[in-house]
DNA sequence: GCAGGATGTCCAACACTTTGGACATTGGTT
DNA sequence: AACCAATGTCCAAAGTGTTGGACATCCTGC
């Protein structure tokens, strides 16, 4: 399971602390989340494309 | 959380148990899912979705 | 109205996610 | 070189998802 959170974050010009406050997590698990250590929830997986402002489908790779 | 996992498997007509087959998971993970008891790490809900040949963004409902 | 499949539910064990707190490392700016 | 923000990493505790096994209930067809 790989996601394109670090790359889209970047883009939009944003820290792992700012992004782990808007979606109400610690920034261990974001950084974790981006370096493929565990997935996140799926809740959570939500709440960081609406954060990054864009589909689940898109922000995470299955396969 | 919601989704249309219930809805959507009756419209393709197959049962908790094959979904659950489908996905290699056990049955009561995909009952309790479908009646709202927990929801699913993410890579199973994309292994559902990709069952149920819709999108993750599609089946589950934020918010 | 009985049988068999489908669904709902309980439990205890195990695996995985998320946490705060702390410290190390990296990278850019001056 | 020194500073400071950003990122990476460790740990143990708490929370959540998944499991097999078992049993109850609900349909539906015959």
């Amino acid at each position: 399971m790989k996601n394109k959170i670090k790359e889209i974050r970047k883009k939009l010009g944003i820290t792992q602390k700012r992004l782990a406050q808007e979606c109400s997590v610690a920034r261990q698990t974001i950084n974790c989340i981006e370096n493929n250590k565990y997935d996140p929830t799926l809740e959570l997986a939500f709440r960081i494309s609406k954060t990054l402002k864009v589909k689940v489908d898109e922000l995470f790779i299955y396969e």
